[in-house]
DNA sequence: ATCGGTTTTGACAACGGTTTTCACTTTCCT
DNA sequence: AGGAAAGTGAAAACCGTTGTCAAAACCGAT
């Protein structure tokens, strides 16, 4: 597969430190000088989640946005919402709290979102 | 206040066990011979949202589903994805592990969002 | 009841992010 | 080279949601 396109997303998020959504990653290679297309975006970012290269989530007004992820396992994050700043957090208490409840009620096939929002040290200090 | 239409959405709302979109609402109301519309159902929902009535929260395809909720406490959500069926669980342990990874990286001002979703005990023997 | 005004409502249009379509190009395999 | 298969991008379609605006319901004061 040729994915020079693909490749260009990928380390276009790879760049940059907090999420960003489709059209941000399309701009940013536009002012770069590509002439890649939107749809390519979404087609690379749809493949590079479907593959877990890339982690996404929603934000609160329902726009995906994409995070190249520096670990391959489970983790979640810890987001700065001013500044988008993210931390991949990971740790056993969330994921066996999870299974707890979930067994506790008779639910099976478990899985979970868990988003971390705040603000960040330097942009609390302002 | 009292307005007759956003009552209509409460008691649609009451009366169903899961999460709902706000064009399903839509379908059930008018299904009952209401002659609302979409765009005040849609007032109705951010409005008991804003005022904590009903909880939001966005599928993986971004609609916005809606809840009325049992308790006004925080609590998170537990549920099936075959059925719908929604609990309501709550529990310090997950809010106290989003306060400590959050106080390790130096967040303030913390949220978070924590669903978990699986397939319930009465759908999984099928 | 009736008048003014405010508020609520709903059909319709507009919006924005995402997906589909489709014709064109590039790549891959032989 | 040559033909099939995959990749690409502009534009159109899609769909949930929000804005617009005129008509309707509401309400307190006459």
């Amino acid at each position: 597969m040729t994915t020079t396109r693909r490749n260009a997303v990928r380390e276009a998020l790879a760049g940059c430190e907090g999420f960003r959504s489709a059209q941000d990653i399309y701009a940013d290679l536009r002012a770069d000088g590509s002439k890649i297309g939107l749809t390519t975006v979404y087609r690379a970012l749809q493949a590079l989640s479907d593959s877990g290269e890339v982690d996404v989530l929603r934000t609160d007004d329902g726009e995906a946005v994409y995070r190249a992820c520096r670990t391959e396992e489970h983790h979640h994050h810890l987001v700065c919402r001013a500044c988008g700043r993210t931390v991949e957090v990971g740790g056993p208490a969330v994921e066996k709290w999870a299974d707890a409840i979930a067994a506790e009620h008779g639910f099976v096939n478990i899985t979970h979102t868990v988003e971390v929002f705040g603000t960040c040290g330097d942009c609390a200090e302002g």
